[in-house]
DNA sequence: CAAACTCGGATGAATGTTGTCCGAGTTTAA
DNA sequence: TTAAACTCGGACAACATTCATCCGAGTTTG
């Protein structure tokens, strides 16, 4: 899996707690991460409908609903693409033994042994938003990290 | 994911029904895939002590244990590695807001998240078992398709 | 004992991911 | 009005991983 989904997720955890648009260079600062790429990743999520982008002096990506409408789910396929993981190439078709096409309406088993596991994975992500990984941080580190960080991204110090 | 996977799925499912060696050429032409790169896959599944070479003139591969005991998680983590997807970089742990790494022994939220999607697909494949793939495919072809496979196994025409 | 056939690891091309750059457009302030 | 500064956006290389191939080591068989 692509590792700029890290990157994302973080960034739209960062984003829960800032209402105003925040440049990708302040957010790959706070991260310690290539600004460049990052702004790759950005791109992803505004191409997807996650984040609004705005130009001029004081823009920035901003979330486009609330975290609570945001799945994990949906930050995975903004930057990985809708395509699932395990490509079925119908190899029962080819070879001196290959199975008719009317055979074939329906996925084989092995196909449909990976779509079901895959379907898992993403119900599991789906559970997940944005909103719970925050909450989440919020309750396990001490009380004034989310603030430290939203004053941090509204005025960046370093 | 490696196109891989779904070679060696389909190997494992035509071993079920001979027990006699095969050799990875012989698997190759079945499927019509590229022999040389056929056998990398097959010798992965060895490694992972899913089959056993046989060299030699009438050598090939053999299940080393009963189609009901090989689930497909066995053969993935055999070819795609027993890594999980998903890999954590503990960017929280760098920037001017870094967290400390005493809060940092248990794993972040987002981790926990990819780690129990990655996990319930894990779950998923480990239920699904070579036999049941064979039995699938037995139950929804024709049923002189699997005896036809031992035959052109065991004495190939083409 | 020799010949033929098998696997196994080492070697090269193709594709996708990672990382970087500069131009188009917008806001702001003068 | 105008110009300057700051933003995103897509186009451009470097790297890693996957895909594909080849030939040598070892074993069985006649």
């Amino acid at each position: 899996m692509s590792g700029g989904v890290e990157w994302a997720v973080h960034c739209c955890v960062a984003l829960t707690e800032v209402g105003r648009p925040v440049p990708a260079a302040t957010l790959a600062r706070l991260h310690d991460v290539s600004m460049s790429y990052l702004a790759k990743q950005m791109q992803a999520l505004a191409r997807a409908g996650l984040v609004r982008s705005v130009q001029g002096k004081s823009g920035g990506y901003v979330l486009t609903r609330a975290a609570d409408l945001i799945s994990v789910l949906d930050i995975v396929i903004a930057i990985e693409g809708p395509e699932p993981q395990f490509v079925c190439t119908e190899i029962r078709q080819r070879g001196p033994l290959a199975a008719s096409p009317e055979e074939c309406l329906r996925a084989c088993a092995i196909h449909r042994t990976m779509l079901a596991a895959e379907q898992a994975w993403r119900e599991s992500l789906r559970g997940v938003t944005v909103a719970d990984l925050a909450a989440t941080v919020d309750r396990e580190s001490s009380p004034e990290v989310l603030p430290a960080i939203r004053a941090w991204l509204i005025a960046p110090s370093d």
